[in-house]
DNA sequence: AAGAAACATTTTATGTTTAAAATATCCAAT
DNA sequence: ATTGGATATTTTAAACATAAAATGTTTCTT
């Protein structure tokens, strides 16, 4: 066998033909690239505090907003379905992280807010968070960084033009 | 309410406050292109061709490999785990789209191919896929193309570094 | 040849995600 | 007041994902 083969990296951009579009070339290696941000992110959650991405994210979200925030709220932000949210408030109420308290004057909401326990426990949580995204990508120069923004506000931009 | 709320992009990026380290709204940023690519792409596998991303990414690495692949190859080049692969092949064998056919000298493993109807089937949907793509993509000049491959690289290059 | 180790895949258990149906509430116009 | 439509949330079912255990095969070592 060809021993060069086993140089090649085998993710998502062993997809990639030779004459494949541009378009095809960027979207594998933004995608490869996210993906393994992603699942560091996740791993490291899980070994250093017992607890998932989705359910950091919405603890996220809700650090942000000490008022708190309703079920629809968190779905919009979090870019996920609304039964999603339902389950994974679930969880995090189960364990004390966060609290549902009805909304006077519209019984079908829910305030959501994080407990004093979620509050100390985010704040452990978003400090290493932050150190693991700076080691994944603290390398940019300052330029590198600022086309970077440009061109995935340009990207997204687009995206969210384009109707289903 | 203030009105000027309702201008917000409501997405992972809300979850940025204002003296965030630059790595960490580069990586939000990154983060919800993705998604919104992703998202577009698997609504319209969905809607036009009733599939999943999972089934089309499975096929999509068989269409490059005509002399087939096993399933501990798919695993690694999908990044996904061996006992995904094995779900994700029962569905597509189930529908007549791949095959599974005993190796030759090597009992243990299986060498998995398209079907006639397979290969048929996934130059329709990798034309359109392709198009998808460009629509999303395919705004960005050359130079900008080029920029962005290089800092993706390099960001591949540091996260894989990284030990778990 | 026998046993141990490595390998390839499937199975099992658990958890995440979505779309769609079900439930309940609110509001506006009769 | 009552009906009808919009809104907020939960529940359900199907697909997908992982890790770990189980099964069977191959290879290595002695």
């Amino acid at each position: 066998m060809d021993p060069s083969i086993a140089q090649l990296s085998l993710d998502h951009e062993s997809r990639i033909e030779h004459d494949d579009h541009q378009a095809i070339r960027l979207w594998l290696r933004l995608l490869t690239c996210t993906n393994l941000i992603e699942r560091h992110l996740r791993n490291r959650l899980r070994s250093e505090f017992d607890i998932t991405l989705p359910r950091f994210d919405l603890m996220a979200q809700l650090a942000r907003e000490p008022q708190g925030l309703t079920m629809g709220d968190l779905s919009q932000r979090m870019m996920v379905s609304g039964g999603n949210v339902s389950g994974i408030a679930t969880q995090l109420e189960k364990e004390g992280l966060i609290s549902r308290e009805p909304v006077p004057g519209n019984r079908r909401a829910f305030c959501v807010t994080l407990t004093a326990a979620g509050n100390k426990r985010f704040a452990e949580m978003a400090t290493a968070h932050e150190g693991w995204i700076v080691d994944c990508l603290g390398e940019l120069s300052d330029a590198e960084y600022e086309r970077m923004m440009a061109m995935l506000k340009d990207i997204k931009a687009g995206v969210s033009a384009i109707k289903d």
